[in-house]
DNA sequence: TCATTAAAGGAAA
DNA sequence: TTTCCTTTAATGA
């Protein structure tokens, strides 16, 4: 199973299981580069294409015209994004942006539903890679209603570190160009806010940090926090 | 309990 | 240097 973390809103893939689908499929695609920062699409807008992370990162959020954002997900490399307003014909719900340089294969739905007629086990990845992240926004509803500030930056860690933490002398790190307004804006937290629980955690020994890295060296603690009733950050 | 605002420190480009 | 990221404190919903 390629799947061990289905739940970080962190989007990494193992094509291994599927490197015959991902063949056909990208096989009606075209290539299209992106710089750092440029927009892919635009929430409102329609498509008729999905598309497939060849090289780079994508940020797919929610964008609000005071400039606040829900972040849905960050993807790297041999995902899908962009699949519901392609697959339904509406709008894209959500907006996407390339983190860094990136190079994404531009798949034509039609082109692509022509490939699961003639390979119906095309569509089998497809679903799969969906529910992938229909299971990530379960996740992402069940900390807003239920968990406190404190818990929602725990619980993010504990996934993150799952999906990207890289072991290292003092514990396992997550180090992927995130700033707390990005872990925020994931969260539903403010910018500040999730600074001073990064602090509150630093002090009480469960993370390290320094600038756009948190280091986990207590991960039985972090996991702790979570249980029990909420409580304060002191 | 948490957001907002403001003001400033420090690191990176 | 400028820009980006982080920190801390004060205020109030």
């Amino acid at each position: 199973m390629a799947d061990s973390n289905p739940d970080s809103p962190y989007v990494t893939w193992d094509t291994k299981d599927f490197e015959k689908e991902i063949f056909l499929l990208l096989s009606v695609s075209s290539l299209r580069f992106y710089r750092q920062g440029e927009m892919i699409y635009l929430q409102g807008e329609t498509s008729e294409s999905f598309f497939f992370i060849k090289k780079g990162k994508v940020k797919t959020s929610i964008l609000k015209e005071d400039g606040s954002e829900k972040i849905l997900s960050i993807q790297e490399k041999n995902t899908f994004f962009g699949e519901s307003a392609a697959f339904d014909r509406h709008p894209h719900f959500e907006t996407a942006i390339a983190l860094e340089e990136s190079e994404i294969n531009v798949i034509p739905v039609e082109r692509a539903e022509a490939v699961i007629m003639e390979h119906p086990e095309v569509a089998f990845m497809v679903i799969r890679r969906i529910i992938r992240k229909l299971r990530l926004m379960g996740f992402q509803v069940e900390d807003f209603a239920f968990l406190d500030a404190q818990k929602r930056i725990v619980h993010i860690l504990i996934k993150l570190v799952a999906e990207v933490g890289e072991p290292c002398a003092e514990g396992i790190m997550i180090q992927r160009g995130m700033t707390h307004e990005d872990l925020a804006n994931m969260t539903g937290l403010s910018r500040v806010r999730v600074t001073t629980i990064l602090n509150n955690l630093e002090r009480a020994k469960v993370i390290t940090k320094k600038r756009l890295a948190v280091t986990v060296i207590n991960p039985e603690k972090l996991r702790s926090l979570l249980d029990g009733p909420d409580k304060q950050d002191g």
